[in-house]
DNA sequence: TAGTTGGGTTTTTTT
DNA sequence: AACCCAACTA
């Protein structure tokens, strides 16, 4: 027997011997599936000589995909490059680089945000004259979404809805966005996945040749595939199925994004002879975590029984408290980590708070500044998101891209050009005539009747952009940036504005700038395309290194695939987890994805989870007071440590010892008094605390940049604002500035040009 | 054209 | 409470 599947257990070695024929591995929680697949690839190719090329993994998110490559490489070695590993998304993209034109698009295409989405959408509803009264544009976006998600094009849905009066509206809608976006040659995330299938339809050359290519295919996280993604894999899979899909039904969460259940409950059923694998034992957690977690989903209909075990034994039992206010539990959980980490029990990167709603993370933030705990934020305002971020890349867009619109006409007047409403209206009215480009267009202003003086702007305006064009050829992708956020004035004007953001803003462009030269260090062969194209499609999470010492916070979708020891599950309240969206819907099914994201989230933890509740909780305005979770009382009181009647005070009546052994500890620091006046008083002394004044940045304006030489050089030890301090390794002098590469002690290594680093030599 | 103000809306989750 | 947009004013 090979040594490649050494040390399986003997349901993950029988999944990972599997050569011939469709294979579905169920892999609950925890039961190590990632190691499955990777040793299954590395034994297809090392035992029974496939050639790397043609194994195609493909996953969903870009943290997943890499974890894959890495450990590919690991086991494989030499040649394991040619493995195909990368996400559906990228995948499409990649495939549609290369054959779009076949199906009337330029391969240039840019992709669309659900922002930019939203803003097409916007202006669409407009021109058509639909009331946003009446029709929200997020339901229009959210048909759309699932239309194509089904794979029906503006046309078919059209078809489709023929006689519906109902959604007369949503139809011409669709129509319009889709035409809109074909003018601007942009493909929005739904397309990505619709398009590839389409092309591979139209044209079964090319089809063909990836069929060859894919000997052997492999999903994971196939409980997440929406029909189009499926049907993607069908086409690919074609009569060989050879087709392994990794999955688990009770950890299906995107059901609101398209994801379709029954693909993976059905799978034995389109897959005649499929053979099937389950993987029930947990390697993550303690059996008391997987207790919680097995009664929470026993109380879910249509799934494939399943019951997680585990040989970790452990004293700990998993905790409930019921607090007060939402205040107090985002205080509690604070302190709790804070005195953990004092007495060197807990390490702040094993901790992970998880949440339902993206809005429950501030009451925490709050506390953990004032705790002067480091925390992270994954997920919410993604970075990408940010305005200023946004503005920037709409800049890169348009020279990457000049017929995408919509990029052009959100900088047109950023930083202030006099360029208003009325000259865009009159542009796009010429450009819409013409049937050219808004970019066009401004190049012409000239011939535009009625601009006056602003046809003038508007030709610098297009000069300037096409300026920047030769520069990328020349200079490459950070330079040219540099010099357009100098030359433009956008810092400048942050700067000038004087906004108390204004640091922050500054330091996000800066981050920009690193991951820009990152790009460029990573691909010496990278295009602007292509950085853009990194950006449209890497969420939050996949640049969330859980190595760097803090505390995590994130809802529980973005929490899956992830595991902490530690792990604060908050706010389990009637109402919240379960959300009211569910509750109300009228739908159970509802209720049992929200029971699915219970069950993920209580899965997430290995050694420790705390649960709470709180009575009360403001949001939007109002005090709202809920009842605790029903997912809660699902779980028997024998596996509960402090009960539904008791409160917070006794939270902290336990210590928990690496060595599992329960003691009383004496000191409450955080008991409810007698009457509550304790509460007030904590937050008033606390809040004490001062700022230190901001101190914003000087940078730009190219003389500045030029003149300064930085005062370290290589090998000096450096401080900075935001990865503490490292050792300089690199320093190369740009045509505006020096590149610096830092080695920090704890974020690891990172480029970035000095003038943004504003590194402090020690 | 740019800045201000008031009113209405918002929260489920994301590649 | 916070954000976004439209309408109004300078």
């Amino acid at each position: 027997m090979s040594d490649i599947l050494e040390g399986l257990n003997d349901r993950q070695f029988e999944a990972a011997s599997h050569v011939n024929g469709p294979l579905l591995i169920i892999a609950g929680a925890g039961s190590g599936k990632t190691n499955v697949v990777t040793r299954r690839i590395a034994y297809l190719i090392k035992e029974k000589g496939v050639d790397p090329y043609n194994i195609m993994a493909i996953t969903f998110t870009n943290k997943a995909a890499g974890e894959m490559r890495e450990r590919v490489d690991r086991y494989v070695g030499m040649g394991s490059e040619g493995v195909w590993v990368a996400t559906f998304h990228s995948s499409c993209v990649r495939i549609l680089r290369r054959h779009i034109d076949q199906i009337g698009y330029d391969n240039h295409f840019t992709i669309y945000d659900t922002d930019d989405s939203k803003s097409v959408m916007k202006a669409v509803m407009k021109k058509l004259q639909i009331d946003p009264k009446q029709i929200k544009e997020a339901t229009i976006l959210r048909e759309i979404s699932n239309a194509k998600n089904e794979l029906l094009g503006p046309d078919d849905y059209e078809e489709q809805h023929r006689m519906d009066f109902g959604k007369r509206q949503i139809v011409r809608a669709y129509l319009e966005y889709q035409d809109t976006l074909r003018k601007s040659n942009a493909l929005d995330f739904d397309d990505l996945i619709r398009m590839t299938v389409y092309l591979f339809k139209a044209c079964p050359e090319v089809l063909e040749n990836y069929r060859d290519r894919f000997e052997y295919i492999c999903v994971d996280e196939y409980q997440d595939t929406n029909t189009a993604q499926f049907e993607l894999v069908k086409l690919l899979a074609g009569t060989r199925k050879n087709i392994c899909v990794v999955g688990d039904d009770d950890q299906s969460i995107y059901k609101f994004r398209g994801a379709n259940i029954m693909n993976i409950l059905n799978f034995e059923n389109v897959f005649k002879g499929a053979k099937v694998v389950k993987l029930e034992q947990n390697y993550r957690s303690t059996q008391n975590i997987l207790n919680a977690a097995n009664a929470v989903i026993a109380h879910n209909r249509g799934r494939k029984t399943k019951r997680l075990w585990t040989e970790r034994e452990s004293d700990i039992p998993v905790y409930f408290n019921h607090y007060d206010s939402s205040r107090e539990e985002a205080d509690s959980v604070a302190l709790d980590i804070a005195r953990l980490h004092a007495k060197g029990h807990a390490e702040y990167n094993d901790c992970a708070i998880l949440y339902r709603t993206n809005a429950q993370s501030r009451e925490f933030e709050e506390s953990f500044v004032r705790e002067n705990i480091p925390y992270y934020i994954v997920g919410g305002i993604n970075f990408y998101a940010r305005k200023e971020i946004k503005d920037i890349l709409a800049y890169l867009k348009t020279v990457d891209n000049a017929s995408d619109d919509l990029a052009v006409r959100r900088i047109i007047n950023v930083p202030k050009r006099s360029i208003g409403a009325t000259t865009v209206q009159k542009v796009s009215e010429y450009a819409e005539m013409r049937m050219i480009s808004f970019f066009e267009a401004c190049k012409r202003a000239k011939e535009i009747e009625g601009l006056g003086k602003t046809a003038a702007k508007l030709v610098t305006f297009a000069q300037m952009i096409e300026g920047y064009r030769e520069d990328v050829k020349t200079l490459g992708i950070s330079a040219m940036a540099i010099k357009l956020l100098d030359e433009t004035g956008y810092v400048d004007e942050i700067k000038d504005a004087d906004e108390d953001d204004a640091q922050e803003r500054i330091e996000n462009i800066e981050e920009l700038m690193n991951r820009i030269t990152a790009y460029e260090e990573q691909e010496p062969e990278g295009t602007l395309s292509g950085f853009l194209e990194e950006v449209a499609l890497v969420s939050d999470v996949d640049n969330a290194d859980q190595r760097i010492p803090r505390v995590y916070m994130m809802t529980v979708h973005s929490a899956k695939g992830l595991e902490f020891g530690r792990v604060y599950l908050c706010g389990m309240e009637e109402g919240v987890f379960p959300s009211n969206m569910s509750i109300n819907s009228g739908h159970p099914e509802d209720i049992e994805e929200e029971r699915r994201l219970a069950y993920v989230a209580i899965t997430r933890a290995k050694d420790v989870l705390k649960i709470s509740a709180a009575r009360s909780r403001r949001s939007w305005g109002e005090t709202q007071y809920n009842a605790v979770s029903r997912f809660i009382k699902e779980i028997p009181e024998e596996y509960l440590s402090g009960d539904l009647k008791r409160i917070a005070r006794e939270s902290f009546e336990y210590e928990e010892r690496p060595a599992g052994r329960k003691s009383f500890n004496e000191e409450v620091p955080f008991g409810r008094g007698d009457d509550d006046g304790f509460f007030g008083n904590f937050v008033k002394a606390r809040k004490e605390k001062k700022e230190a004044p901001k101190e914003i940045p000087v940078l730009t304006k190219g003389a500045e940049l030029v003149a300064g030489s930085p005062d370290y050089v290589v090998g000096d030890r450096v401080e900075h604002v935001k990865y503490g301090c490292g050792t300089v390794t690199e320093m190369e002098k740009g045509p505006k500035d020096y590149k610096v590469t830092v080695m920090f002690d704890e974020a690891g290594q990172k480029i970035m040009y000095a003038a943004f680093a504003k590194l402090k030599k020690l």
